[in-house]
DNA sequence: AGCACGCCGACT
DNA sequence: GTCGGCGTGCTC
């Protein structure tokens, strides 16, 4: 008798067994395929894991799986492995695992295939002037078409905000026409442009990485403006000369318009970009054309990991020490980890790339796991900015600014170039504050303050996103002196208006940036090269380029310079030259300074006098003497409840019980339970803990036992608890 | 996660 | 008398 054994969308970490769909021919079925099937009171998708003769589960009580929706698995066998491996990796359900792994519109049971889909493009000759002034919608909609001459589906047109309903005016008035999409095939030609010239150090890099037959990992640590992407770009022209795509993954993407232009610059080749505002049609489509071997070059952020390519040739991961590669909820893989992997199974080199390469990887290339390569120098030699620690210990700050910044500010404004300020804060003030009474306003979820927000005016929780109105006097003691103390983007970009009236001030942070196109808007005003005043947070820091900035300054170092998570120095160093990289391009020397309360902070004055390498190997040393990543393998138990402290007398008892019953594997230890850094989120009580080994697998072998206790265990049902491997942060 | 069952409070 | 609150249990 034959047995469906499918993986299950939901967070019971086992399989579930069937019989198949009546009538079917089992000469047929492949690992992989989606199945539909009774589960519970639904139906539900599950993807077939393997085809048995034998049932744990009572043979008479088996339910008959009711259809299969693919003749052909969607996911290729070896990340179908990769996904099953992720998910015992990081003790997640395997099924929700693997339905993470496809495109959404898979999920949901579509059929694996494009879209026969139905596109709108400008009629040759349509121009905006052959519409009456007063037709806003068509107007809208034509502009809309002229921005994509290749055609742009009803779907995308609605997910842009067009109105779809004038498209049949438009066609009546030949000023739109539909055709059908035609997937062109592999042209021959894969240059649009001329790669750029390399320097000997470049050079070597690049044949480092293109001599290297079949699996390699590369860690490439250049620094800002030494000419990374140009040794990405020609590695992957190889894996094009030679018939193959490249997969490149960046950070958050919307933040990296530039990556994408400049990769569509340089090559002729198909390339999709997998961003947040597709459609699902849309992911589904490109996902697809990526598993044919259609588009050549894909670029996406975290879950484009688990995009299919017929023909793999080379993997890049931009920006490697990021964050965001880590999912932080749900299935909490790391997308360079498993990027590593899958480099493996498919034989190809991978880059992974950064001017401030994450501990862990340094570790790995230390131990020569990783090829070491480094960019030392700065494209037309530029002289790397120079750093200055200003100390405000006993100074008068004028809205958060001391007064040798404000003179520095003035002075380069008016040589003519332009200034960059980084504050990670975003708002007016991060506090409200009685001046009778010392009373603030404090959010009533979390175990923080409201964020006073001054347009539109109200309190602000950045952490549960409660929102409020500001109130007019003390709720405790009726005083009407209620005062911001602190200072956040918006009251900066108002006092340095105020300080430098003759020169514009331009905010980027979330709140500015947030209608479309803004930040297109503040980049062409920047890229006139006239002097102003940039103030915003990590955006600032991110992807954009700005060649006129000569001096950087950093309002407060200091912030995350005692953070409660191990890794709090690591990432104030990373952002630290990330935005210091923002400096000086090219022809203007350029100039960094950083306000703080610290100066004499031996790892900042590591990181000022000596570069990130010298404070990189500090660093390292610190974390073997204390016993931490990467030296040991790190989990975090995680639990929360609504009720205070009861998540951690849940991961106490546990704790005990776990000594008391279970054999704890050698070299296995705990710390804690300890209440999270920020106790109470949104409401909810969080505690964790920390579980660490030596040996990788003695950890997991701890992990897979505790998964099965927790399931099991009716105490564990009234706690949300979430196991976290290679956790990015503690909080 | 869904989804249903079940047992107690405020509504037409 | 019912609508609906969310505690508890189950999913091959």
């Amino acid at each position: 008798m034959s047995i469906f054994r499918l993986a299950i969308p939901s967070p019971l970490r086992r399989l579930f067994d069937y019989l198949p769909p009546e009538g079917t021919d089992l000469s047929n079925i492949k690992p992989g395929i989606r199945v539909t099937a009774p589960f519970g009171r639904r139906d539900v998708i599950g993807i077939l894991v393997e085809v048995t003769d034998q049932s744990e589960f009572a043979h008479n009580k088996l339910k008959r799986a009711k259809s299969i929706l693919d003749t052909e698995p969607p996911l290729p066998q070896h990340l179908f492995k990769l996904a099953r491996w992720a998910a015992s990796y990081y003790q997640h359900p395997e099924g929700d695992a693997l339905q993470q792994a496809i495109p959404t519109l898979l999920r949901k049971g579509a059929p694996c295939e494009h879209q026969h889909e139905i596109l709108w493009r400008a009629a040759p000759d349509a121009s905006i002037a052959q519409l009456k002034s007063n037709a806003s919608r068509q107007i809208e909609l034509l502009n809309l078409l002229l921005e994509h001459p290749q055609g742009i589906s009803t779907d995308a047109i609605r997910a842009e905000g067009g109105h779809t309903s004038a498209l049949s005016t438009l066609e009546e008035k030949e000023l739109a026409e539909s055709f059908h999409r035609e997937h062109k095939q592999n042209n021959q030609q894969i240059l649009h442009e001329a790669p750029l010239a390399l320097n000997a150090e470049q050079q070597s890099c690049l044949h480092e990485i293109n001599s290297r037959k079949g699996f390699a990992c590369i860690l490439l640590e250049g620094v800002t403006g030494s000419g990374k992407t140009e040794v990405y770009l020609q590695a992957i022209e190889k894996a094009l000369k030679e018939g193959k795509q490249a997969l490149v993954l960046v950070p958050e993407i919307g933040l990296t318009p530039q990556t994408v232009s400049r990769f569509k610059q340089r090559f002729s080749v198909p390339i999709v970009a997998l961003h947040s505002n597709l459609t699902d049609r849309q992911r589904l489509d490109a996902w697809l054309q990526a598993r044919e071997g259609i588009a050549r070059i894909i670029i996406g952020t975290r879950s484009a990991i688990f995009t299919p390519l017929q023909t793999p040739g080379i993997i890049i991961i931009d920006e490697e020490h990021d964050p965001s590669f880590k999912q932080q909820d749900g299935f909490r893989y790391s997308a360079r980890d498993l990027a590593v992997l899958r480099a493996r199974h498919e034989n190809t080199p991978i880059i992974l790339g950064s001017a401030t390469p994450s501990l862990e990887s340094l570790h790995n290339a230390v131990e020569g796991k990783y090829h070491w390569l480094k960019l030392t120098q700065r494209a037309g030699n530029s002289s790397p900015p120079e750093f200055k620690l200003l100390d405000i210990r006993q100074e008068n700050l004028n809205d958060g600014l001391s007064e040798q910044l404000i003179s520095a500010i003035r002075s380069h404004l008016e040589g003519g170039t332009q200034v960059l300020l980084f504050l990670n804060r975003r708002g007016f003030s991060p506090t409200l504050t009685c001046h009778d009474c010392g009373w603030i306003a404090d959010c009533n979820r979390c175990d923080a303050h409201m964020t006073l927000h001054q347009s539109p005016p109200h309190l602000h929780c950045h952490h549960c996103d409660k929102q409020s109105g500001i109130p007019q006097r003390c709720p405790e003691c009726n005083s009407d002196q209620l005062q911001p103390v602190g200072v956040g983007t918006e009251r900066s970009e108002q006092a340095l208006q105020k300080l430098f009236p003759d020169f514009p001030v331009i905010r980027v942070d979330r709140d500015s940036t947030q209608r479309k196109h803004s930040m297109q808007e503040i980049m062409q005003q920047v890229n006139t090269g006239n002097p102003c005043i940039l103030v915003g947070t990590q955006m600032l820091a991110k992807g954009h380029h700005f060649p006129k900035v000569t001096l950087v300054a950093i309002i407060n170092a200091d912030s995350g310079l005692f953070s409660a998570d191990f890794r709090g120095m690591e990432r104030t160093a990373q952002l630290i030259l990330q935005v210091a990289g923002r400096a000086g391009r090219a022809d203007h020397p350029g100039k960094v300074m950083m306000q703080t309360y610290h100066s004499d902070h031996p790892t900042l004055q590591t990181l000022v006098n000596h570069g990130y390498s010298a404070f990189a190997q500090e660093e390292l040393h610190n974390r073997k003497i204390a016993q931490l990543p990467p030296f040991t393998h790190y989990a975090l138990l995680r639990a929360e409840t609504s009720i205070k402290g009861r998540a951690e007398s849940f991961l106490g008892a546990l704790r005990q019980q776990l000594e008391d019953d279970m054999l704890l594997p050698h070299g296995v230890h705990w710390i804690g339970p300890f209440p999270s850094p920020m106790e109470k989120r949104a409401g909810m009580h969080r505690a964790q803990l920390m579980i660490y080994a030596q040996d990788r697998r003695s950890l997991h072998q701890l992990l897979a036992n505790l998964c099965w206790y927790l399931e099991q265990n009716k105490e564990a049902r009234k706690v949300r608890w979430s196991i976290d491997v290679d956790p990015a942060d503690t909080f």
